[in-house]
RNA sequence: CGGGGUGUAGCGUAGCCCGGUCAUCGCGCCUGCUUUGGGAGCAGGAGGUCGCAGGUUCGAAUCCUGCCACCCCGACCA
């Protein structure tokens, strides 16, 4: 293989590209900004999805499934969303291909085969879903509804970065609808709080909750809750969203319910969700120029066990007293792999493992017969320590929790770091050049000063944390008055 | 869509300026022997319409023209 994972500085993508196809994670298809997951990249996402799953039920939710194509009359009966995803819509238009008799053996669009109305392949799915609604809501006892989506969506993006911004991605939507402004309100908050728990908890990757302004906010929504995580590069990454869409779908696809008290009103809703980009998060949060580096909660291998041998007959021996300690971890619920492969070396299978980020690695060879021990190295700090056969289900368990631990220490520290507060726009502008990562300071509020302040420094507005006090200021870049500080940073 | 760049084996590349044993090297792949506690060594082997189409020339990967594709920077963005 010989592949080398160099961090070239500051350009972080092409690393990252490396990683994610020398670790068999994906590599670009064909299909313009397209990612084919390959099985070990799929793996994480299937462990990814079956635990935010379980947060969703415990929440109260249900999954369902609706269609890909939006007839281009509903999706524009929501002016505002329709207008904020227009520009990135791939549309179908006809629905048949014949054979070209210029081009022998070539096809071409049948033009008697057009579409009487356009179908949008959905970049999210509220206009289908409020039509839906439509027909599953007329009373306050069939509120609230509280359903998620697993599905892929297409966004047609001029510009696109394997994970981060892909032209189709996999991904959960929620869609619910409430009879209250309070109950949808309380909704937004709380699955933006699952998604904090997941991502901290499970990706060891520590989280800012926040508030977007305006002009960042989802297409239609009243206000959307984010968690903004910091990448190693310095730069933040959004990694989940939560909208709170007061009425608007309501009123643009005409729900409403009876309320108990005999009245009409229409439904609040929300949207949340997270994508594939989680996966680019975590490579971007945690790998190091080895490959990646995988939290333990997410692995699809926690432990990887390597034998070392000459000849077949250690080679049994050996092989005997591993499937040993699997049994013993699989039953502690450990997800274990024995890589007895014949064709490859130790040392290129301590490569490969690494590269792919598992967690623990056991290595177990003559030396370790005679003495009853096994090697145990983390992949995390690279650290080996000779472990008594007998206490290494103990062992391993205790390490998988520390490493856990440790990444979201590691993670955390490094963002408490780079969260720097500036009193003037100079301080600013040097942080943003130079050391990166958020910058806290005063803003006014308004638009302008959002936008002039992107236009000078590439940095926006990642969200106004929920945990801010107040604290009276002049805005870094007008002077005027402010009551809170927020956070700013280049995004990707 | 604007600005820049690149197309040579599965991948990464040399050669292009200055046409002529130029189709180079590395990884990977196949065979054999030796190896196995950090990506093995040696020997042998397979694999290429030099992006496509024209043109110039005795002769083109190399020069010219036109297409096509991809990449990077900007506008857009989970």
């Amino acid at each position: 293989m010989g592949a080398k994972l160099t961090p070239r500085e500051k350009d972080y993508s092409k690393w990252y590209n490396e990683i994610v196809v020398n670790a068999d994670l994906a590599e670009n298809s064909a299909v313009r900004g397209c990612m084919i997951i390959k099985p070990y990249g799929y793996a994480i996402w299937e462990k990814m999805q079956a635990e935010l799953d379980k947060m969703f039920k415990a929440t109260g939710h249900e999954n369902a499934y609706f269609p890909l194509f939006v007839p281009k009359s509903l999706f524009e009966a929501e002016e505002k969303n329709a207008e904020g995803f227009a520009k990135e819509c791939a549309v179908v238009t006809h629905y048949r291909l014949q054979n070209d008799e210029d081009n022998p053996g070539k096809l071409k669009v049948d033009p008697k085969a057009k579409l009487e109305e356009e179908l949008v392949v959905r970049p999210t799915s509220e206009a289908v879903i409020w039509n839906t609604y439509k027909s599953w809501i007329q009373s306050y006892r069939d509120l609230p509804i509280l359903i998620n989506q697993w599905a892929n969506v297409v966004r047609w993006e001029m510009r696109t970065r394997l994970f981060l911004r892909t032209a189709e991605f996999l991904w959960q939507e929620g869609h619910t609808a409430h009879a209250t402004k309070v109950e949808a309100v309380e909704e937004t908050k709380l699955m933006n709080q699952v998604y904090a728990d997941f991502v901290e908890n499970y990706m060891a990757i520590p989280v800012i909750q926040g508030t977007k302004t305006a002009s960042e906010r989802f297409a239609g929504a009243e206000e959307t809750y984010c968690i903004e995580a910091l990448m190693q590069d310095g730069k933040a990454l959004q990694a989940g969203t939560s909208h709170f869409l007061g009425q608007n779908f309501a009123k643009a696809f005409d729900v409403k319910y009876a309320t108990a008290e005999g009245g009409l009103e229409h439904v609040w809703a929300t949207s949340w969700g997270v994508s594939t980009r989680l996966i680019g998060a975590l490579i971007m949060t945690h790998s190091d120029d080895n490959g990646l580096v995988l939290p333990p909660n997410l692995a699809p291998i926690q432990v990887v066990f390597v034998p070392i041998y000459k000849g077949e007959e250690q080679q049994a021996k050996i092989a005997e007293v591993v499937e040993g300690m699997k049994v013993e971890l699989e039953q502690k619920g450990v997800r274990v792999k024995f890589d007895n492969r014949d064709k490859f070396k130790p040392g290129f299978k301590f490569n490969e493992h690494e590269l792919k980020g598992v967690p623990l690695r056991v290595a177990i060879g003559p030396k370790d017969l005679e003495n009853g021990t096994v090697e145990v190295a983390r992949r995390d700090t690279l650290n080996k320590t000779v472990v008594a056969q007998a206490e290494l289900v103990d062992f391993i368990s205790d390490q998988l929790d520390k490493i856990q631990v440790d990444l979201f220490q590691k993670a955390l520290d490094f963002r408490q770091k780079h969260i720097t507060e500036v009193a003037d726009f100079d301080e600013f502008k040097t942080i943003i050049e130079g050391k990166g990562g958020f910058v806290s300071a005063h803003g006014d509020g308004t638009a302008e000063t959002e936008k002039a302040i992107k236009k000078i420094t590439k940095a926006t507005i990642r969200c106004i944390p929920l945990e801010a006090k107040e604290e009276a200021g002049q805005c870094v870049y007008s002077g005027n008055p402010s009551k809170q500080r927020v956070l700013f940073a280049k995004a990707y």
